[in-house]
DNA sequence: AGTTGATCATGA
DNA sequence: TCATGATCAACT
C-alpha cells in the first residue's frame, strides 16, 4: 500500500481510498507512513487524524474549512469502544466570540463541516496499545434534516448566549447534542469576546463539541443496533 | 493568537 | 463511572 500524494478528486475515490484502510492497525497504517506510533495520546492527541489525513491525501495544513474541500467533505476519526460507541465527544470548529450578528446557521461553520462527514471509527480502548487499535469500516455521512433540526436548535441557543454577552454563563451542559467546551492550549490563553454589557472582554476560547449521544446514533445508524 | 488534529484527567 | 473543563502538538 502506497500514501496518496494528491487530494482525491471525487467522493468514489475517497471512499476507495478508506476502504483500504479498513482492518488495519494504526501501528500497520503508522509503518505504511513511515511514522512512529506514540506508546499513548497522552501528548500526542490528534496524532490518529493526522495519521488518517495523510493516509487519505487530506491537504496538510489545517484550514478553517473542511478537509476535503473540493469534494465537499469533512474527514473525522472517532474512537469506540468494543459495542461501536463513541469514547469521546467530537471537536466540531472553533467558535467566533465577537460579531455574532448575522452568522446565522445556514453558511455557520457548524453546518459547513458536518454536512457530509467521512468518519473513521478506530478502536480506542484505551488499554489497548495505540499501535493494536483497529481501523473500522469508515463510512460516508450526510447530515438529515432532523439530525440538523437538533444541532441548530442547540446552536442557536449557544450563539443567542454569545451575541447577549452571556458566554460566561455558558457551561458544556447547554446543549441536546452540540455543546460549546473551552478549546485551547492551556488555561492562560484569551480570546475576545462580547461582555455583559455589549463591550469586548477576554475569556478562554471555544470550540463546539458534538456530545457521544448524537455520534453514537450516526455509528448505529450505520453499522445496525 | 487562531485553528487544525483530538484525548486527558479530575471532580461530582 | 463519566462528562466537563483542561490540555497537548503542529502549523499559520
Amino acid at each position: 500500500m502506497k500514501l496518496p500524494s494528491v487530494p482525491p478528486c471525487s467522493i468514489d475515490e475517497l471512499l476507495q481510498r478508506a476502504e483500504q484502510l479498513a482492518g488495519l492497525t494504526l501501528g500497520e497504517l503508522g509503518q505504511i507512513a513511515n511514522i512512529r506510533v506514540p506508546k499513548d495520546f497522552k501528548r500526542e492527541k490528534g496524532w490518529s487524524g493526522q495519521l488518517l489525513e495523510l493516509a487519505l491525501g487530506a491537504q496538510a495544513g489545517s484550514k478553517a474549512q473542511q478537509d476535503f474541500a473540493n469534494i465537499g467533505v469533512e474527514l473525522k476519526t472517532i474512537p469506540i469502544d468494543l459495542t461501536g460507541k463513541p469514547l469521546e465527544t467530537t471537536y466540531v470548529c472553533y467558535a467566533h466570540l465577537t460579531d455574532v450578528a448575522g452568522i446565522h446557521w445556514a453558511t455557520s461553520s457548524v453546518r459547513n463541516k458536518l454536512n457530509k462527514v467521512l468518519w473513521v471509527p478506530i478502536d480506542g480502548r484505551r488499554d489497548i496499545s495505540p499501535s493494536e487499535r483497529c481501523i473500522a469500516t469508515p463510512f460516508l455521512w450526510s447530515l438529515q434534516a432532523e439530525q440538523e433540526a437538533a444541532l441548530r436548535q442547540d446552536w442557536e441557543e449557544i450563539m443567542d448566549m454569545i451575541a447577549m454577552g452571556d458566554i460566561e454563563n455558558i457551561t458544556a451542559r447547554h446543549g441536546e447534542y452540540l455543546q460549546l467546551r473551552p478549546k485551547a492550549a492551556n488555561g492562560s490563553a484569551l480570546t475576545d469576546a462580547i461582555g455583559r454589557n455589549g463591550q469586548i472582554v477576554q475569556t478562554r476560547p471555544r470550540g463546539f463539541y458534538l456530545r457521544k449521544e448524537f455520534t453514537s446514533k450516526i455509528l448505529a445508524d450505520y453499522f445496525g443496533e
